[in-house]
DNA sequence: GACTAAATTTCGGTA
DNA sequence: TACCGAAGTTTAGTC
């Protein structure tokens, strides 16, 4: 890992034209040939970048270049798209290089996977006497969150989102299409069960005959620990 | 803007949980309080970060941390969520201050407007005798990129992607649907125009009787300054 | 490898 | 400001 930090302008030239004005900015080349431009600012996105596989090549400047002031010249391409991108630098304010190895990577926990499990442990919060089939059923088109029954036996498919937005209400549309057809499913019922409803989603959800649940994580977790004590 | 690169380790609790286990990595620290973590790869994503408005402060661990080697510990804490993140400083191996100033800022050529104008502009591209009637034809559940008229006079509207995939079938669906209710509009016949269009989702537009384009960018362009030279 | 769905998405535009 | 769609999205999982 190489970091520069430098006057600099930038030429993106691939699935857009992009240009960045002289500035200074933080440089950061990975060793698989990337790179990263950072400004003081914004958020984890760099303004510029080039994702591996690609290579970078140092150059001199042609002469228009050097009488404008650029020292150096970096042409990072990519190695499939041939993109291409163009660092011109000014002046060089920091440069050091850092042997870092590999990284042992991160370790999540606490994701839409445990919203599942808490609900299917949960299922009485879709409705008195609701009961699971399972998780995960399997369609042709995919696999259905959870599959429950409703008191009087009826088939009830759940959808669960961290954040309910109309892309899952069309995917739970799509799993209802197809489990009605279904003459040992049907009728099945839909339910689209998320920590947060958007509106929009919810006014199709509901056009579309389809109940929606919010859950409310920290009191399902709270209402698991409760089960565990007694 | 503060670099430093140090052999630490991380942990961050909101959204969800996760923890980076000791190693040496990269971390930028921005004037506005935000962190990255970034290993020697992957692509512009960091490992860990946090993103502004959020602030950091910098601690003594505490005895069981310093036992195992701990040096410092930051912890940064996001101003609205409350989510944290916090880095435990085993080594810094570098660790540099520079004055970036505020950036110009990215300058965007060449993306799916530049499609859009394309096409209108070339409308024919749709089928001879078509003729433009708007673009951003807005409906109440959003804007349809661009509504055409057949050499019948019937109306086609049409979704315009860079790559056409299942999503914008969903989304032209739901256009093409509402306006059919639309005694002025109806019948309204669907293009599906993109630089490339998906397998399932040219079979999901076909399947319901939406038409699928491959629209040639670069020809396009072409064209364009055909029409302009003579 | 191709494709799909999720993301601590981020980013830009509009109502 | 909130909401919605796009992104040079990236990333993870499945087939």
């Amino acid at each position: 890992m190489r970091i520069v930090v430098a006057d600099c302008s930038v030429d993106y030239a691939g699935r857009l034209s992009a240009h960045l004005p002289r500035a200074t900015r933080v440089l950061m080349l990975k060793s698989d040939g990337s790179i990263l431009v950072h400004s003081d600012g914004g958020s984890y996105k760099p303004l510029n970048w080039m994702s591996p596989p690609c290579s970078l090549a140092a150059g001199e400047p042609d002469d228009e270049q050097r009488e404008a002031g650029v020292a150096e010249v970096w042409r990072v391409t990519h190695a499939k798209t041939a993109d291409q991108l163009v660092v011109s630098l000014f002046e060089i304010v920091h440069d050091s290089s850092h042997e870092l190895g590999v990284d042992p990577g991160l370790i999540k926990d606490g994701v839409e996977a445990h919203l599942q499990e808490l609900l299917a442990e949960q299922i009485e919060l879709l409705g008195d006497g609701h009961t699971l089939v399972r998780r995960e059923y399997m369609t042709a088109i995919g696999p259905v969150d959870i599959l429950a029954r409703d008191s009087g036996g009826a088939s009830v498919a759940v959808e669960i989102k961290r954040r309910g937005d109309i892309d899952g209400v069309e995917q739970l549309t799509r799993y209802l299409e197809l489990m009605n057809r279904d003459p040992v499913l049907a009728p099945v019922a839909g339910v689209f069960a998320a920590q947060e409803i958007k509106p929009q989603a919810r006014t199709l959800a509901e056009d579309r005959g389809i109940r929606c649940v919010v859950l409310d994580y920290d009191a399902m977790r709270g209402m698991r620990n409760l089960n565990t004590l007694f």
